[in-house]
DNA sequence: TGTATCTAGTTTTTT
DNA sequence: ACTAGATACA
């Protein structure tokens, strides 16, 4: 447990004479680096001291000022690395920043242990000061399933109909409390009264339930920190004097909390750098307030405020479309990009009949630019993105991808340490590790089943409450007293001696770890070890075997078995990088990404929000239709501050773009079932016209892009809306093909030879892959699962897929049945 | 306890 | 259309 008092003795902030400013500024080196920079860039990176705020547009070298500002602080001697506080939202950002701060220098940079996210320096500092918020500094971070767990528990004892007012409110509603630094207490009695009249009770149960978990929530990491600051004025004046320089990263995203611990660091000396754009604050539904931007000035009198306007990324087409739809802003701090670079490629519009062909027609697109079309040399596939609002839309892109064999990637989803079997799995090392982490143990009691049920649950729980213990040890008093029959309790004997067993081996190994004869810090010694000499490695193995886990999966038949075993494996690997499981999990429960490097070329499908801070030279921006985007639920619940905050993903989907942008929209689209109707959005009539090159027969709703004053009247409406009026002529499919824009566009693409072979390797692959089945054949495939092949159409396999149905799909993505299951992992 | 059936709710997501 | 989660039934 580390008190106060080891403040001192931690590495991080060990302490040697300093030398004086002067005679750190007198050894001083060179600086080459400051060369690389525009004018505005050099601005910021040398005014080191005092409020500085860097408006950064998209694109504009943001990253490159911030991390040269930090090479700049360390080379004049203004600050070692461990005295600057540089904070970002995201890990792959912070780990970006280590690189290019070393980079910049020439030379690693050691320690520089305050470079992360807001996150993961608070769980630093806070478990240095956890007892001051009634916790231990082990204390565990729940994801938001333990979370939502929980809160379900307290709304059932709290005789709360969970139906009428479902778990995820509330733990929204919390979640937005603590965005805003509201301790349960702080709650305004307005919105504490929220669920029920509920809310503030709940919530202030909830907290208390997490201090006798020993647990926090990702919230409560900020919040803990600010309300120790508040509450300790010793405690800030040391951080304060510590963190000589602090630097922030994406500024705009920050929420309340993350603003008041800022400002609480900074208020001495002010040396605080904020880096952001307000056109691109698109956070603002988890808690963002752009309002911490737009009041830098009035919070840090007498701030600089720089402005990156020269932009390195996108062609002046693609600049002038972007700007044209941010101009559309109200609340804006006001910048203008501008580029050196050459004119380039129009940004493009083009409108469908529905989301089927848009994917069609994107396809192909993509197929061609691949191949090299109008002159254009070949691109490789990760050099294109598809950026939609929402994720069903990725759907019909997926589906339209497999058919033709497109190779994809998908960013977003579930990740990899949300997956439920790394859940799972990750569950059972945390009861090894600790067995009193009750809600690890209500996770994998009965997964995989082990007949016990709720009733024998409830037994435990008894057990362990009457006897003030964790629920595995309760587990085991039950087991004494006889209180639990049959097969169940056979099961449950089972389990407890596993974890017994298990966590025996933990300690053994940590044993093997330390020293020979090293004490265990709970002062147990380890049983004989019936596990002798495992690495953590084998151990996890172990664990994930004897509790059934593996076999598990292993016996279930369903289409994602076999991902999921190989995510096990994939996990068991990443156990590799750390000395020991203790380690992992710490690691695993801050870094919620496990990105594996990608050796095939794929085009990008993700959302808009996943995109910031991302660049693709080719960008498509499908779905461009009011109410999908801009999202009628955003205008709907926050009216104009929804829209512009859907005008500023706009603006971020456009930027994302090097050198060709298309944005695309469909007059139909199914969704929920449901045809829709839509309007092209009212962002693409935001588009100004003279960088737009219209591709969209004029003869489809939105055509009449550009062409206003010629197509008002009786063209446009109709084809899409029925609420145009039924005055309006319903166009036909026909009609659209008829079009001479179409033709026009049809007569483009075949400017490009479509007969041409695709990549060699490929078709090779394709002809050998198809002549490997024939129909009869049981096979399966990675998202549709078992299927059977009804006949065979050029590289192409007809099949029936017992779950997904009937569907056209290219042959190697395709394997034998018998071939899926082989491929297990331990 | 395990399975079959129904029902409601479907933006965006990091830590 | 689809899925997750809860309830009903074997």
């Amino acid at each position: 447990m580390r008190a106060m008092s080891s403040f001192d003795e931690n590495d991080a902030f060990e302490s040697a004479a300093r030398p004086s400013l002067a005679a750190r500024a007198m050894a001083a080196r060179p600086a080459p680096y400051l060369d690389d920079l525009n004018p505005a860039q050099r601005e910021a990176v040398e005014a080191l001291d005092g409020p500085v705020l860097m408006l950064a547009g998209a694109g504009t070298g943001k990253t490159k000022a911030l991390t040269t500002r930090i090479a700049h602080l360390l080379n004049t001697g203004r600050a070692r690395p461990n005295e600057i506080l540089a904070v970002t939202f995201t890990n792959k950002a912070a780990r970006e920043m280590k690189e290019r701060v070393a980079r910049t220098l020439g030379q690693s940079v050691e320690g520089m242990p305050w470079m992360g996210t807001f996150h993961a320096i608070c769980v630093k500092l806070l478990r240095r000061h956890a007892e001051l918020v009634d916790l231990k500094s082990n204390f565990t971070i729940l994801d938001t399933d333990d979370q939502l767990r929980l809160l379900k528990q307290l709304i059932s004892a709290a005789n709360i109909d969970d139906k009428r007012w479902p778990a995820r409110m509330l733990a929204g509603l919390i979640d937005g409390w603590k965005n805003r630094a509201w301790g349960p207490s702080q709650v305004p009695a307005g919105e504490a009264a929220a669920y029920n009249n509920m809310g503030g009770e709940l919530y202030e149960a909830y907290q208390r339930r997490l201090v006798e978990l020993n647990a926090v929530d990702f919230g409560d990491l900020l919040l803990h920190m600010v309300s120790i600051f508040q509450k300790h004025p010793d405690v800030l004046a040391q951080y304060q004097r510590w963190f000589r320089y602090i630097l922030v990263d994406e500024y705009q995203d920050t929420n309340v909390a993350q603003y008041l611990w800022l400002r609480l660091l900074a208020a001495d000396h002010k040396n605080i750098c904020c880096v952001g754009d307000d056109d691109q604050s698109i956070y603002g539904w988890r808690g963002a307030e752009v309002g911490n931007i737009l009041r830098f000035e009035k919070d840090f009198p007498g701030a600089k405020v720089v402005r990156l306007e020269q932009n390195y990324r996108s062609t002046p087409h693609i600049l002038a479309a972007a700007s044209g739809v941010i101009a559309g802003n109200r609340s804006r701090l006001g910048k203008e990009l501008w580029t050196e670079a050459q004119e380039g490629e129009k940004v493009r519009l083009i409108g469908h009949w529905d989301g089927e062909e848009e994917a069609r027609w994107i396809g192909e697109e993509i197929e061609s630019l691949q191949r090299g079309t109008r002159g254009l040399p070949p691109r490789s596939l990760d050099d294109m993105a598809i950026l939609v609002r929402a994720s069903h839309q990725m759907r019909a892109f997926e589906d339209r991808f497999l058919t033709i064999g497109l190779p994809y990637r998908v960013i977003g989803g579930p990740r990899f340490y949300e997956r439920m079997e790394i859940r799972d799995a990750m569950a059972y090392f945390r009861i090894a590790v600790s067995p009193d982490d009750d809600l690890a143990f209500e996770r994998i009691v009965n997964t995989p089943k082990r007949g016990l049920g709720d009733k024998a649950q409830q037994k435990i729980q008894m057990a362990a409450r009457s006897n003030g213990v964790p629920l595995l040890e309760g587990a085991r008093i039950l087991l004494e007293e006889k209180g639990l029959g049959g097969k169940g309790a056979a099961e449950l004997r089972k389990l407890v001696d596993a974890c017994a067993r298990w966590h025996a081996a933990v300690l053994n190994a940590q044993l093997d770890f330390l020293d020979e004869d090293a004490v265990l810090d709970d002062g147990l010694v380890p049983l004989q070890p019936p596990l002798p000499g495992l690495s953590h490695v084998e151990l996890a193995e172990v664990i994930l075997d004897e509790s059934g886990y593996t076999a598990h999966w292993q016996n279930d038949k369903s289409p994602e078995a076999p991902g999921r075993l190989e995510n096990l494996k994939e996990l068991v690997k990443a156990l590799e990088n750390f000395d020991n499981l203790q380690g992992f999990l710490e690691h695993v429960a801050l870094i919620m990404d496990n990105e594996q490097e990608e050796t095939e070329e794929k085009v990008t499908i993700m959302t808009l929000h996943g995109a910031k801070g991302l660049e693709f030279p080719v960008v498509f921006l499908p779905g461009w239709e009011d109410g999908l985007f801009p999202s009628q639920r955003s205008m709907d619940e926050n009216g104009l501050k929804g829209l512009e905050e859907e005008r500023r993903l706009a603006y971020v989907g456009i930027t994302r773009a090097e050198e060709l942008c298309t944005i695309s929209f469909a007059a139909n689209r199914r969704l929920y079932g449901q045809w829709q109707s839509s309007m092209p959005s009212r962002f693409i009539d935001e588009l100004p016209e003279d960088h737009v090159e219209v591709l969209t027969p004029p003869g489809l709703y939105g055509g009449g892009y550009g062409a206003a004053g010629l197509n008002t009247g009786s063209m446009g409406a109709g084809f899409g809306t029925g609420l145009a009026g039924g005055m309006e002529q319903r166009a036909t499919k026909a009609d659209v093909y008829n079009s001479p824009g179409w033709k026009r566009m049809q007569a483009r693409r075949s400017e490009r030879p479509l007969s041409q072979p695709r990549e060699s390797r490929a078709s090779a692959i394709d002809l050998e892959a198809v002549s490997s089945f024939t129909a009869g054949n049981r096979v399966f495939h990675q998202k549709f699962g078992y299927g059977i092949v009804m006949g065979i159409e050029g590289d192409k396999l007809d099949i029936a897929f017992e779950k997904a149905g009937a569907k056209k799909v290219v042959a190697r993505f395709v394997v034998a049945a018998d071939q899926a299951g082989d491929d297990v992992p331990f």
